[in-house]
Parts: C-alpha cells; sequence; structure tokens
DNA sequence: TAAATTAGTTTATTTTATAAACCAAATTTA
DNA sequence: TAAATTTGGTTTATAAAATAAACTAATTTA
C-alpha cells in the first residue's frame, strides 16, 4: 500500500480494539466490567482476551475475590506502543 | 456495547476503508488506479468494489478506453454519510 | 436439595478476507 | 503470423476470523 500503512489486524476489530481503548484509560479493569463495557457475550469476550494476551499486549491474572473467580486485565507496554501506531495509521485513512 | 457504538462493518475493513478514504477526495478513480494506490489485488480489489456498490456506497461504471475496458468509481452520498459516522463512532474508541 | 446464577472456557458455525485460478481481448515478440 | 505476454478484470476456492452456542464448575437462592 503506497499511502495506506497497514492496519494491525489485532487490533483492526472491534471488540478488541474496544478492550484496548478501556484498558488504556484505567489500571486495570476486570473481565466482567471489561464484557459490560463493551456487551461483548463472555464467550466472544474470552477468546478476543487470549488474542490480545497471546500477542502480549494485555497481560491476564486469574484470582479469586472471596469464593469467586476474577480475571483481571490491564494494557501491557507493548500494547500502548501497538495501539498508539496503530492510531497513527488509521488517521491515514480517516483525514 | 454502552460506550462503543457499531463500527459499520462494511468499512471496518482495511481494503474498502482505503477505498473509500482514495474515493472521497476525488470524483471519481480507475479500477486500475486505485489498486495501484491500495496495494490490493485485482481479485481482493473487484470483491471489496462490488461489497461497497452493493450497499450503494460507490457506483461504479463499466466502459471503454479506446479498446481497454475501464472500472470507473465514485462515492455517493450514500457512501459519503457511511464514511462520516463509520469515522465518528471510530473517535469513541480512539481518542 | 433442586434450580438458578456467576464467571468464565471450549467448541462449532458462520462470515470475511484473501489468494489463486481463470477469462477475453489486445498487444508484443519471435 | 502464430505464439506468448500483458491488460483489465471476474469467479471460485481456501484460510482466517468473528461470533454464538454449548458446556463446566462452583455458588447462591428459593
Amino acid at each position: 500500500m503506497s499511502k495506506f500503512n497497514e492496519l494491525d489486524p489485532l487490533l483492526h476489530s472491534q471488540l478488541r480494539l474496544a478492550v484496548m481503548s478501556l484498558l488504556i484509560g484505567v489500571d486495570s479493569a476486570e473481565f466482567v466490567f471489561i464484557k459490560e463495557k463493551t456487551g461483548a457475550t463472555a464467550g466472544n469476550l474470552s477468546v478476543q482476551l487470549d488474542k490480545l494476551s497471546t500477542a502480549g499486549y494485555i497481560s491476564v491474572v486469574k484470582s479469586f475475590k472471596g469464593k469467586k473467580p476474577v480475571t483481571t486485565c490491564s494494557i501491557t507496554k507493548v500494547g500502548i506502543k501497538a495501539f498508539e501506531s496503530y492510531v497513527n495509521a488509521l488517521k491515514q485513512y480517516i483525514e
């Protein structure tokens, strides 16, 4: 693409982008919170979090709050960089 | 999605978005020109132009330049509106 | 204690994107 | 002038992605 840079396919997905958008503004967020904010189904969210995690864009920690399992996600440095690059690339398309 | 509006799936595609981005800045553009600017393969471009055309986002006119076939594309009013809505929705994700 | 809820994961299906194969006409080359 | 190549695409097949549906295991609640 001569004037259009590649858009990181991992971020060019509505749900994953929403997740990253949420996480970039907070220290960390729990699975249930992300699910509510994005409106995603649990299954879809689980899969997409895995992909972001595998790519090193987020870190996922599983623990317990009392007796309930909690999945806590936070964006990594790599993730922040990727997000910023994505946004920059995107601007070539929409400006 | 509570804070994230839906991203028109027809526009949330790298190649189709690039095509729309090109077309919004010109009166019309030919297949070969779009192909070069986007770096797409002819097959992929053909398929994606069809989708945009079917949605009414662009109009496609086939004619001849001398003896060579030419496919000329231009964005429609509907397409411009859709593109603008998409950009607005996207801003919720990246700002 | 049976039914429902919570917090997820796994698997299956549908949809998309993309590449590869193909076509017809025109042009170039040997 | 016949064969090969190029041009301007379309059609079809395959790979990858998104999503939904089904499932698990533990916990409440009625």
